[in-house]
DNA sequence: GCAAGTCTTGCAGAGTGTGCAAATTCTGCG
DNA sequence: CGCAGAATTTGCACACTCTGCAAGACTTGC
């Protein structure tokens, strides 16, 4: 069963998505500058006002939901056996989202067309995400056996999504499999590039 | 001595710092909310119209100029030597970018101070920067000696700049000098994290 | 079928950013 | 000096994003 906010949380959701997914097509169909806050929302069947009760801007309506949240990130993390070095949880978080990936690839897919067409889209959305992340996980990172120092710290975590970011922007060039590439990204890193 | 399009380009670049520090000395006094392009223009003795003569976006006025442009990177690149590997050539780029961060290091400071209160600003503007630089010097990496494949590629890239953010951020943390932790930072990419 | 809560909407207002044309300032030069 | 031509600054009108607030519409459980 389902409990009642359970089932608004999930209507919240779709709505939110169904709201991307008109964002998108307008963008892809009629171009960037043709999405106006008021066309979307007409396209949706919503109020502009409304709009805003499901994404503080714009912008965020273009792009997907970021499948890595600092939270999750640190409870994967925090999973880990105590005495692992960090490079290997690290890779075995970074794998455990990449996996996560695969069944919404293809949800994806408009998104990553738009994101073709204008990186910064992407880029701009991914950066606050990101800093985030950094400031959240660093602590976590220096606290993993293994870890030699601030910059040792530092440079896991940014190469770590280097890895992801690398290996979902190449599976979208070359449609090989995520993992597949994951795995050569990190075998580069362990082994010195 | 100095023709007068030098000179023209000279008085623009500095009137353009000088808004920037009004910029962000008012930032860092009263606050990012008190950061209106209005507050600003009035602080550096321009009228808002103008403001937006030096600048596309208030964002922009409030990080320094990137270090880092990408026709640079790319020349600097075609500057080393054709058999060279390129990730000795990737590493000698950062070397020579990060010298080049010291004569303004001092200048660099108050920026520095206002993306610690809100990491979201320099990501933000740096995101831009980034994409481009990945279109644009992606296919001088693949063109050199020693990568493998698309995703050696991608990584090379992706590493190099977070070793230099790395670099950068833990200098200003713990005052150590860049190009030494820049160092630490390849050493670890070349012999594996 | 009603009462309480939730969601949507309109409206007013502050702020960003742009095109255009007038006003101002700068430049070299006679 | 003083002036013609060029570059810069500015005001103005306008389209657009985003926010707070309060009223209206709609759900939900009972």
């Amino acid at each position: 069963m389902e409990s009642p906010e359970q089932r608004r949380e999930r209507r919240r959701a779709e709505k939110r998505q169904a709201i991307r997914l008109a964002a998108v097509r307008l963008a892809l169909d009629e171009g960037l500058d043709a999405v106006t806050v008021e066309a979307v929302s007409a396209a949706a069947d919503i109020s502009p006002r409304t709009f805003f009760n499901y994404f503080a801007s714009k912008e965020e309506a273009l792009v997907m939901e970021p499948i890595w949240r600092p939270d999750d990130i640190v409870a994967m993390l925090a999973d880990r056996p105590a005495d692992e070095p960090a490079f290997r949880s690290l890779k075995a978080v970074a794998r455990e989202l990449a996996v996560r990936v695969r069944p919404i690839w293809d949800t994806m897919q408009p998104f990553m067309e738009l994101s073709n067409r204008h990186p910064e889209l992407a880029a701009r959305a991914r950066a606050a995400d990101q800093t985030q992340i950094m400031e959240t996980v660093l602590g976590a990172v220096r606290a993993r056996p293994g870890v030699t120092g601030g910059i040792h710290a530092r440079m896991l975590l940014i190469t770590t999504f280097g890895a992801m970011i690398s290996a979902i922007q190449e599976s979208a060039a070359t449609d090989k499999p995520v993992e597949e590439l994951l795995d050569e990204a990190f075998a580069l890193l362990e082994r010195g590039l």
